[in-house]
DNA sequence: ACTAAATACGACTCTAATAGTCGTATTTAT
DNA sequence: ATAAATACGACTATTAGAGTCGTATTTAGT
């Protein structure tokens, strides 16, 4: 269970890659594209999304490219995590929403235990503590 | 990402029902289907699997059934997870195995901080905890 | 001995989420 | 004007998880 997807994965190797540089040096799709071998188009889906989450910034044009627009300190994994897959959280269990045996369930309380436990850790964990 | 995945819900399911009951009362997979709308042939499979690992009791025959064969306080829902799951732990990010551009990576150490998070997390966390 | 009700399990299909691609539009430095 | 970058919707492919089917085995009750 439980894997990193690919969208936060790429996206992590992003920000560890701009944060290596000085942060007004812009870094374009194509050179971490082909710096660390990752499908150029997804990429750079991801790197719109964390665009417009305000994470990063864009430059467009020639000689564009993005780099570092906040505090990485002040964004925990949690809300990482949330932004760039949706609002599903994280371990959303299946009884949250359209669960048909909801009643019958004896499960609820100790899964919402869980994800509490886990809300929490990543919650504590900034990006930067993960990019540094 | 991170959702908790039907085997270990049903598991979770189960285990819980059976701790209702003197322990050596036993519970077929028809009662914990029935009482709880879940699909029969896969929760048979979980239970089957917890059987083999020794975490619940397999009595065959009519009057059959299962009953809980260890002591949950003494398994970590790290453990859990990996024996209803396989080897694969929580955050099996995409470096553990088979992933090309290994060297070329900059966040393998990243992401093994963060699995090594998750992993203590849910080492602390016995299935006693969960169920109870 | 026969039957019925349970577990055991491999093999198969279905489904949905993730991964990845394509085409096109827009911006802008040179 | 051109070329190189971002922006983005729509499409296809892949894969992991969910669920089903068929059959074998065990064993209590009669």
């Amino acid at each position: 269970m439980s894997k990193i997807t690919r969208k936060v994965e790429y996206a992590l190797i992003a920000l560890r890659h701009m944060q290596l540089k000085q942060s007004d040096k812009l870094t374009s799709t194509k050179e971490i594209a082909t710096r660390y071998g990752v499908p150029q188009q997804l990429l750079a889906k991801t790197l719109q999304h964390m665009a417009r989450d305000g994470i990063i910034e864009a430059v467009q044009g020639p000689t564009g490219g993005y780099r570092v627009a906040t505090n990485l300190d002040q964004i925990s994994m949690k809300d990482f995590f949330e932004k760039l897959e949706g609002p599903l959280g994280m371990m959303d269990c299946y009884f949250d929403s359209d669960c048909i045996q909801i009643e019958a369930c004896n499960i609820r309380i100790p899964i919402q235990r869980i994800n509490d436990n886990m809300r929490n850790l990543f919650s504590q964990m900034s990006v930067q503590e993960v990019t540094q």
